[in-house]
DNA sequence: GGCGGGCAATAACATTTGTTATCAAATACG
DNA sequence: CGTATTTGATAACAAATGTTATTGCCCGCC
């Protein structure tokens, strides 16, 4: 599961085993939260098979801003790092394998590789990646019709319109489930 | 101009000085473009006077997306570290007084801090805080209603209203001048 | 002090999107 | 295998928001 990431990093063996060494592997069902809003995140998670997402209440109605799925890094990123209550939840939609890792041995490895200047580079690369990823997001939002917002995702990310129930990415684009259809139902049309 | 940092950083006086420094002041007109959409940024700006708004430019409308103003530091972020061309444009709303810093002196000055875990610790706390800021701001566009978003904008950021043409406004919030203009003639006769 | 242009309010109409309800198809699972 | 549940499509109507056009105001500038 690991040797994907080994050649990234110039470490010798021994911390090598001792960091994925701190991952644990487990098997849930469909439909589990692994993290819940309001709650302060313990762990982080790769996920091996299955696919996740992540989602906040809005008065009753959840609304998903983000799909993850194998060998994708998932946590609540900000409250993980500061240890504030999660403003989204974390979901499994299939049932899934993940590997996780606690945060007190995130912090550590953390710690101890920032002293490298190249993995304090990594790191702070990594964080600006998510700002731009949220950015991205955001502005789609902004100047995108939710027709063209569709066709983004089919392009972009084709796994979640195979993967996904449609009201999830109904909710995805910001659109109603009957609206997402009439969208799917027009351009099958004008196809 | 520097001295409400000061005591933020236990640096002696020669740094202090020598990164206080690298700073230049300028006087700029009101609408004039500091970065251009699709420009490589070379400088950061703090301002001393006036007021900045970053937008983008869809299909020949623009799109306002952030506000700053006295004592702000303001760079399209991502690509000034990265050496990317700008998404954004960043644009005076009124004329200013500015401080600018040249990339080549902001990296330098970087990498030299971040030797030192505690600003290690407050350059990657401080985008993470921007990548909530964009979460927040993200959401915000998804759960609230236009209406919900002027009132938060009046009750968070008052000097943006007070202080910037509506038209702008409109663009920051997702919707036409005239439906602003609709939702204020509504709170009005609400109240 | 007058004038042109940017700015804001409003009305009328068009379009987009949401809501509710109903039905059909797909899927899970005992 | 059959039944319950989930999922997706569609129609009809309601609400939200955009577009265009008009008017009046205010402010900078000659």
């Amino acid at each position: 599961m690991f040797d994907q990431f080994r050649n990234k990093f110039r470490l010798d063996d021994d911390k090598w085993n001792d960091y994925t060494g701190c991952f644990k592997r487990m098997k849930v069902s469909a439909r589990t939260a692994l993290l819940k809003e309001g709650d302060i995140p313990k762990n982080m998670f790769l996920i091996e098979k299955g696919c996740i997402r992540v989602w906040f209440n809005n008065d009753g109605k959840d609304v998903t801003t983000q799909f993850f799925f194998e060998n994708n890094m998932v946590s609540s990123i900000e409250s993980f790092r500061k240890g504030y209550p999660s403003p989204v939840t974390i979901e499994t939609i299939e049932p899934c394998v993940l590997w996780y890792i606690h945060k007190k041995d995130a912090d550590r490895i953390i710690a101890e590789v920032s002293e490298l200047p190249v993995f304090r580079e990594m790191i702070i690369d990594t964080v600006f990646e998510r700002t731009f990823d949220y950015m991205k997001q955001f502005f789609s939002f902004i100047k995108d019709t939710p027709q063209q917002r569709y066709l983004n995702l089919v392009k972009e990310k084709p796994q979640v319109v195979q993967r996904v129930p449609q009201h999830y990415i109904a909710s995805y684009l910001g659109v109603s489930t009957v609206h997402l259809s009439r969208i799917k139902s027009k351009l099958a049309k004008e196809k």
